[in-house]
DNA sequence: TTATGTAATGCAAAGGTTTGCAGAATCTGC
DNA sequence: GCAGATTCTGCAAACCTTTGCATTACATAA
């Protein structure tokens, strides 16, 4: 591997001349940065960028956190948040965290120490004192999807106003018993689309039900059986609304085994849109989150901060930005 | 952010003493021990990943070059890869090329030059050259998915053998008339595949009717139409057997939105045997590649290529790992 | 007491880069 | 022919760590 000083007795010049030359910051003598081009041709330098790195106080590195990749709704995030990041130079580290607080501490502790110049963090649990700290001491990070009430940088929706939405929108064809199927309660995200959901049916004045309510046991299989329990009941639910895709293409699927008609005989209605819920049969009505946006903006803003606070040795204020959510409206509602 | 130095000042030790007390790799006094862990911990120091990279010659990172996280079956990979990587101490940067030649050179170009241990690759294109002079130039790579005539480490399946064996499935299931749907055919995984199907069809005396191949010309959903078209021939065929399980999804969709039934009418076969297969409706058959484990060996060779290296000064010889598929039959097949 | 060995620590170089400061070379105008 | 500005180049420190070599301190044995 050949480094700068290699260049430098090939052209007979100083090291600090021909890293003036690459830099291009100062003046050179044309020939002199003829002779540098072409010896760096020749023995095809590049230059190190841990030296660079280390020297600069700065790797162009982010992070990024996610539950798990595998999870349908971050595919199109990351995607986001890696354009962008590569249209500005920067590299990024995935960390899939399975939501384990510990995983995400260590990820935090052998990587922030100057290889890192920043997070995006999209697996954030509440109270996750660790993350705050970060910020407090001057580590740019940023939360995607997953909010906050801390001072820290975000990139979120409104999920109660989204929900609410897409409640209304059910009850308004006619349908009076909704079930819900929430996710883990100990996201705000989801108590919000509850409390969404909820402000829709009292508007209708509709009761909420209790028994209409499904919430999340032993993993997203759970839905299939309390889908089928639901079915049992001696009043049936009209319409099912998911707080995820994954949720409600497990829903339909128990409505298909039990030979239940999408949308004749009840509606389901998915949050999130995933690439899937288009093509699942019938195609999912669903509350549309632009994911991908919210990954590119998320790096926009951490790069910001990046950029900021070299210039200020500080962060900037925290802003939080709420991106627009939208109903697509496709076969499974009637 | 507080270095060794802040630590020796504290103590009033030598950097080097505190260093190696740190490292742990020879004798020190049980009371300076205690004094420099004190101060470790009172002054919240933690290791320049940087400077001991770039001293080590070492970064404990890797990268991992795909299509597009995106593509569905790219996800269980890459958790895959993770998981080991983060079970021995690595870190994994993440590039989604596009199919981009120009992509993956780049960011080989700008990476590689220290900060990268080495590369995994799963979005190679034939004939990269760039590839091959990698790996000549001793830096540790491996293949995954896609194979490659020239002397690298990889992982991949046997393409040829497992199409033969769900092409073979369909025929002993009575079907005739097999339509396929193929990929990109520069990628020889895909020649491989149909010719498996061709085998298939040979060994029981069925003509390949050119009519049946379906080629992708501009992207995935030119198979709806594709379909759509096979259906309104003379002979309508009574299989489709798809190259992958997005491919398989797009046809499924286009049955029915034709009236056909799933698996009364024809039957769908898919390859991959992604997540969403088991959750369309009805239930996709498909062959199994083991994704998730294919990115684990691919990790865990490259790691040992890493360690060879740094023992030896130079690669060991590459060895190509051939991981077996399976047939998965669900409901997308009578 | 002196020699010998071992335990404990420090000095300084090295890894590759960037950059402030200073010195050298060249040019401008008189 | 020379002052003074302008252009060009080099030295050396700094970023933070690791580590070979040298040195000191201490203990044990002769």
């Amino acid at each position: 591997m050949t480094s700068l000083k290699d260049v430098a007795v090939y052209t007979g010049l100083s090291i600090s001349t021909v890293s003036r030359t690459l830099s291009g910051a100062t003046y050179v003598k044309e020939e002199t940065r003829r002779k540098v081009l072409e010896a760096v041709r020749i023995l095809n330098y590049s230059p190190n960028l841990l030296a660079q790195s280390l020297k600069r106080g700065r790797s162009n590195t982010v992070v990024l956190m996610i539950p798990s990749i595998q999870n349908m709704i971050y595919p199109d995030l990351t995607r986001g948040v890696e354009d962008t990041a590569r249209k500005k130079g920067f590299t990024v580290i995935l960390c899939n965290t399975d939501e384990s607080v510990d995983i995400e501490k260590a990820y935090l502790k052998t990587l922030r120490p100057r290889l890192i110049d920043g997070f995006i963090i999209a697996s954030m649990m509440p109270h996750s004192t660790h993350i705050q700290d970060l910020r407090k001491e001057q580590c740019p990070v940023v939360l995607a999807l997953r909010a906050c009430d801390t001072d820290i940088d975000a990139v979120v929706i409104n999920n109660h106003k989204a929900a609410y939405t897409g409640a209304k929108y059910l009850i308004e064809r006619g349908h009076r018993k909704i079930a819900i199927a929430l996710g883990n309660e100990a996201l705000p995200l989801y108590t919000e689309r509850y409390n969404g959901y909820r402000q829709a049916l009292a508007e209708a004045d509709i009761a909420v039900d209790e028994a209409l309510v499904m919430r999340e046991r032993y993993g997203i299989s759970s839905f299939y059986s309390m889908t089928t329990a639901l079915l049992e009941r001696d009043i049936r639910p009209d319409a099912f609304f998911a707080t995820n895709d994954a949720r409600a293409i497990v829903i339909m699927r128990a409505l298909y085994d039990a030979g239940v008609s999408i949308p004749a005989d009840v509606s389901v209605m998915g949050f999130d849109n995933v690439t899937m819920a288009a093509l699942v049969e019938p195609p999912l009505s669903t509350i549309a989150q632009p994911l991908y946006d919210i990954g590119a903006l998320a790096m926009e803003k951490l790069i910001y901060q990046i950029q900021y606070k070299e210039k200020h040795g500080i962060l900037d204020e925290p802003v939080i930005d709420t991106v627009d959510t939208s109903l697509i409206i496709r076969k499974s509602t009637r």
